[in-house]
DNA sequence: ATAAATGCAAAGCATTTGCAGTAAA
DNA sequence: TTTACTGCAAATGCTTTGCATTTAT
């Protein structure tokens, strides 16, 4: 979502080949259904304990290539690291303030920008962040 | 709004007792009214130049300090760097993508989890990001 | 063949930390 | 005078980069 322009038309002239190498194939199976949310770091270890060895720059090579080509989804809600998301349909998110586990929020609502703006900003797209407590931390806080 | 339990504690321990001495002092005039969300390092460049040397230490201590004190808030809509905005009422936030400013949306908004999600979350805020084209940077792009 | 991806290690930023000296309270 | 803050520099953590080698196409 934060690209200037310049990056974006850089990234579409990389975009051309997309090699299916077996580090790519593992990280796109790993990620595929994955609602965690995960972390490069949590691509890397597990990706890489399951199928083979796997340098940190591809994992973030591959990351990249797959968030120009529109497959992947960066969220910013994680102020300690980038996370990725593969569900690339319009939902929102939830951080659970005790665990740091992030859920998906489906996209029921209805988000504009004020009337007063809306004629000054080209709106591209939203996004809503819920900060809360889960079913599980909520549990163990009200026992405490 | 991102700490955890254990954070919070320790947090309200070290709040006891707030000096106030130049530097902060400095930052807080800086803060005051200014609606550009400062990342760290332009308030330490600013802060700096305008009224006397101060460390990056010093920066980010008082920041935390603020934020702690609920005096400041800590925005994470800028994947590249934490941005501070002393306007801790409630609004939203919209980036450029092309310039990458941060503006100010009023709270207008209302936005609720779904239905189906309210019995199982304790929903401590929200925050909504709009990703658009400035008026400045739509108007370049319509010329191009 | 050739263009792109890999792996490694080094570099780059943002942020944090340890600690001795300094200054609010 | 006590306790917190400052400044410095080193350390940390996430992410990026350069480059020689390998591999998909």
């Amino acid at each position: 979502m934060l690209t200037t322009q310049k990056e974006q038309l850089r990234e579409k002239d990389k975009a051309v080949r997309f090699k299916r190498t077996p580090q790519r194939l593992a990280i796109l199976e790993f990620l595929k259904d994955n609602t965690s949310h995960p972390s490069a770091e949590e691509i890397y270890r597990t990706v890489g304990k399951k199928y083979e060895s796997m340098s940190f720059a591809t994992v973030y090579n591959t990351l990249h290539a797959l968030t120009r080509a529109g497959a992947l989804r960066e969220l910013t809600i994680d102020p300690e690291r980038k996370r990725y998301d593969p569900n690339t349909s319009r939902h929102h998110h939830l951080i659970c303030l005790t665990c740091g586990k992030i859920f998906d929020v489906p996209d029921d609502i209805r988000v504009d920008l004020p009337k007063a703006m809306q004629g000054d900003f080209i709106v591209v797209g939203n996004h809503v962040e819920f900060y809360a407590h889960c079913p599980l931390c909520g549990k163990k806080r009200k026992a405490s």
